[in-house]
DNA sequence: CAAAAACCTGCAAATTCCTGCATGATAATT
DNA sequence: AATTATCATGCAGGAATTTGCAGGTTTTTG
């Protein structure tokens, strides 16, 4: 079996189980510990999983549950900080939860005035600290692995606004696949918030980047920014320089 | 299981309920005691979670929430824990916002099975932590001061609803003049969530009482309950044993 | 204060990992 | 066609990690 055919079939596995073994490696493809060791290797070296030992997970699943409040933290700051420029005084925002987004709220110019709706509670704490920015919270169900309100009553609230600007984080990108997710109501919320913005602007971490995941949720042509840590030129994101989507 | 899986459970059970018991893992996970101990050990090295004898607690728990700042806390907690017995399996709760509100979600019993409404993030948020409770956040715009939501986007949602019961805190009580407040707004709100719920306890630090501000929100007739943190016989409390308001 | 529970230390077995090297396969060059 | 370079693979061994256990210490609790 030739090398390309067992680094897909690794990736197949973790999309799969968010995880594999490297014993049952062994096993499943019938080579020497080393050789599935150096696969696994050289495939963290690309990004495309998390090694531990004794196998290797997904990079999204090791993300999804961000541990605590400072995981990736310098990273996040510096995507904030791009994300600025794109809001200006007197637009519509609308916002999903994350802490990509929480701190980008941190860095906000103090005397924004602005109007944010957001369906994530500890964004709209953190922008009620500035005086000229009106807060709408958009209410309905409350999640309590993502900490944002979802389901039905959300969409429909959503599906009512017109923003200028939507920023959201995601859990994975690709060039071809666009944006995905793992869990179907956050999926339907994040299309309804694309469709009601004008633009889209998308944050996240370069280690999202060439995953995908089991639900589509829009194409890379449905968004406008992709904003990551990384230069804009940098080789990790050469694949997605596509047509209306500026990279930042 | 690997490592880093169990790192990420211990982890995700800390984020949702603030705090492990060593124990707990040992079945969850099926590993010995030493290994948990060992894990426990090494994330409190970087920094994840704050290790004490029997398990581990939240990080930011502990350092975002600043025990001194929240004012008169022993009175809010006596009288969060006088309103426990009011909340059975199965209701349907209404809530406001407010520290004492917040201090009595921390204080309800781990398995509770209920459908609490709220208007505010905050108590959202510590609801999510109880994996047997359904968390509604009724969203609108939102107070800066007094950081919950408000405005006739809540109002109407406020009252489509039927609780069996309304939890809230209040600014002034006074025997002959009722509950009363000063902001006309929060004023509209608290009529709506009173006549939207079959019952409604009063949950106010003593000193509180008898006092009267401009706008009024309701009669002592109408509510069912007033808990303070003095004794129910208490001479403060004499002037407000009326008829069918319990005093706790 | 005494029992119970939780903790720590050191140790040993098992597993996993890494490094260097030999082998064979494939591709490129002469 | 022969030679060389490059790559992929497996193996040997030694290093490092992980885990459970035994025995003794500390902390908690009734």
């Amino acid at each position: 079996m030739l090398k390309k055919e067992r680094h897909d079939f690794v990736m197949r596995q973790i999309n799969l189980h968010n995880r594999v073994l490297t014993s049952d490696l062994v096993q499943l493809l019938n080579v020497s510990e080393d050789t599935i060791r150096r696969d696994l290797q050289e495939m963290s070296d690309d990004n495309l999983l998390y090694k531990v030992h004794g196998g290797a997970l997904s990079k999204s699943y090791h993300s999804t549950f961000d541990d605590s409040a400072v995981y990736a933290k310098e990273a996040k700051i510096n995507i904030a900080k791009k994300a600025l420029p794109l809001i200006k005084d007197g637009m519509f925002v609308l916002t999903g939860g994350g802490t990509t987004i929480i701190e980008m709220v941190k860095q906000l110019p103090e005397n924004l005035q602005a109007t944010f709706f957001t369906i994530s509670p500890l964004v709209a704490v953190e922008l009620a600290k500035y005086p000229k920015i009106e807060v709408i919270l958009i209410g309905g169900l409350f999640s309590k692995n993502s900490q944002i309100t979802y389901g039905g009553q959300v969409i429909s609230q959503l599906s009512e606004i017109n923003a200028d600007l939507c920023l959201m984080g995601i859990s994975a990108i690709h060039p071809t696949n666009g944006l995905t997710d793992t869990d179907w109501e956050i999926n339907q919320l994040k299309k309804t918030m694309i469709s009601s913005s004008r633009k889209t602007a998308v944050l996240c971490i370069s280690e999202k980047l060439n995953i995908t995941l089991r639900l589509k949720v829009a194409d890379l042509a449905n968004i406008s920014y992709l904003i990551t840590e990384l230069d804009p030129h940098d080789q990790q994101l050469k694949n997605y320089h596509v047509k209306n989507l500026q990279i930042m």
